[in-house]
DNA sequence: TCACAATATGTAGCTAAACAACGTATCAGA
DNA sequence: TCTGATACGTTGTTTAGCTACATATTGTGA
């Protein structure tokens, strides 16, 4: 899969993927590669530059830990953030209705 | 739906609109605002560099003609274009496979 | 008749997101 | 000791879509 198709949907799976536990950067990478079956591979070019945007926006929070000698910048969805994600689900449900009915796949 | 989600997947729909019968520009415009129930209006400095784009890569093939007065592109697929759309077709499957399974909309 | 909407084409310049290619550092195991 | 996994990040580039603009004809309603 072109990852580059994420474009504009990435934020969602970031979101998603830290709703239901806190996660540190690498971990969230692992995760989406994990969830997609192996079909996502986020560059840390994207990766970073994405969490520190959602943190910008106020979607999510980070803290600094220390883990077997390793730091990890720790991302966690913020109240705003769970709305955004809602909001985020409902226009990938009325995204993916619109292209896959024009696509005739899924329609 | 902001049409900046399309990125990436506006090519497949282009050549989806224009598959069974010619279309002009504006003509593709409308069809994808019509096929979309309205949530997809493309701006004029979205589509028309959307469709030199895919005409230079040679999947879409142009003439001119004249309707009522009045100048038109006419758009058509060409053979490359139609394996396109379907390589087009097998991403979004999988595209949409992934995202929805990640967010949890429609798996 | 005069203005406005619809039809029809296009370009120039901007923005933002994703990417490739770096750079830094720790730890485990061969 | 050296490689691979873990973990953070930045710089500079590319590119697609957007806004705003420019042009022209035809149909319509005031």
């Amino acid at each position: 899969m072109k990852a580059d198709e994420l474009r504009g949907h990435l934020d969602a799976l970031i979101l998603a993927v830290v709703k239901d536990a806190p996660l540190h950067g690498y971990g969230i990478s692992e995760a989406l590669h994990a969830q997609s079956g192996g079909a996502i591979e986020l560059p840390t070019g994207t990766l970073y530059p994405a969490l520190r945007r959602l943190e910008r926006l106020g979607y999510l929070r980070s803290s600094w830990s220390t883990v077997s000698g390793r730091k990890r910048r720790t991302y966690e969805l913020t109240r705003a953030g769970r709305g955004q994600l809602a909001a985020q689900r409902q226009a990938w449900s009325e995204f993916s209705g619109v292209v896959g009915g024009i696509l005739g796949t899924g329609a």
